[in-house]
DNA sequence: TGTCAGTGGTTGAACTGTCAACCTTGATGA
DNA sequence: TCATCAAGGTTGACAGTTCAACCACTGACA
């Protein structure tokens, strides 16, 4: 290591901004969409990403890389939602190992009642906000960044980083 | 309600990248500084907000503005951060009812040593990945976001929204 | 057929964050 | 001076996350 490299102010203005506007426009979503839904963040993306799926099912596996959650976080996240009725585990008849996790018809029905009140937030507290330009640079800049970084995994990342294709998070409707 | 309003793909394309980003970047950057200084994200906020205050120490009310995070939080993370002495709790004299969080001798040398680091994360990971423009671009569309959201408080949102001077969060140096 | 490494997934303990209740002290006003 | 209410802060119970085992099963190969 040389010379440590400081930020410039503009550097600093985009760095502080961004952990502000992090802490700041999650905190109010899902403020927004427990109230709303009973539902956290992570609740809503699992049933969007079941909604989304072949028959409304994934495996584990599958289902944790499109969400990019651990498969341990996953996993209990799933027994909370299974207690709930919003999701099922199912085995996997062709691999003894395997599970599916099934979306309920009434998980479908719940982010289907949810799914407005959640876009209408990520309107009125981000995209409202924004000029079209600054929406597309915030794509653009998501995207610059996230093909240079593995998504998250396990405690230490794996030296073959597998499932680069997927890069972006689904979030929006039912 | 009226009709509920979708997503345009360039906004879809931009909600998605920034829920991605967050996910990715905030695992990368953590587990950098997690095993490069032992500090969390938050241990790492609570030292660089205490090392610009005058004399190293803060109210913990003002210190939970700063960082801004709940006073339970703060409560709990500074009990933390006590036990590894990185901080220590001072009585105020002039209101009995008062704390200071105070920055030890400790805590300044283990933030001096981990910033360097961690702003060379902020560089390889996010700013060096971007374009001057991108990064301006950056600044300018968190503070839109944050100048119309109250920062996260209590379990509800006070009617006077106090504290608003500070829209930025803390982060980069020692 | 038996072994054995790797994959798919779960579990429990430790840790972090949230919420609501609580305690103490200060400020206000009768 | 006393009652009352608000402010500053802490606490304990609980929800969610991470990490490191762990178990069950598959696939390959001897």
């Amino acid at each position: 290591m040389s010379e440590p490299r400081w930020l410039t102010s503009e550097q600093m203005r985009a760095w502080r901004g961004y952990l502000g506007l992090v802490r700041v426009l999650d905190d109010r979503l899902s403020r927004d969409l427990q109230e709303r839904s009973g539902l956290s963040m992570a609740d809503y993306e699992i049933l969007v990403r079941l909604s989304e799926a072949p028959e409304r099912r994934l495996r584990m596996t599958e289902l944790a890389q499109a969400a990019m959650v651990s498969k341990s976080r996953l996993s209990h996240q799933l027994t909370r939602m299974e207690l709930r009725a919003l999701v099922r585990r199912e085995g996997c008849p062709s691999d003894g190992r395997g599970t599916f996790a099934v979306l309920t018809q009434q998980g479908y029905a719940v982010l289907a009642a949810a799914a407005p009140g959640h876009v209408a937030s990520v309107h009125e507290h981000l995209l409202d906000r924004l000029t079209p330009e600054q929406v597309s640079t915030l794509g653009d800049l998501s995207e610059a960044v996230l093909v240079h970084l593995p998504p998250p995994s396990g405690p230490r990342c794996p030296p073959g980083r597998a499932g680069r294709e997927a890069v972006a998070v689904a979030d929006e409707r039912a």
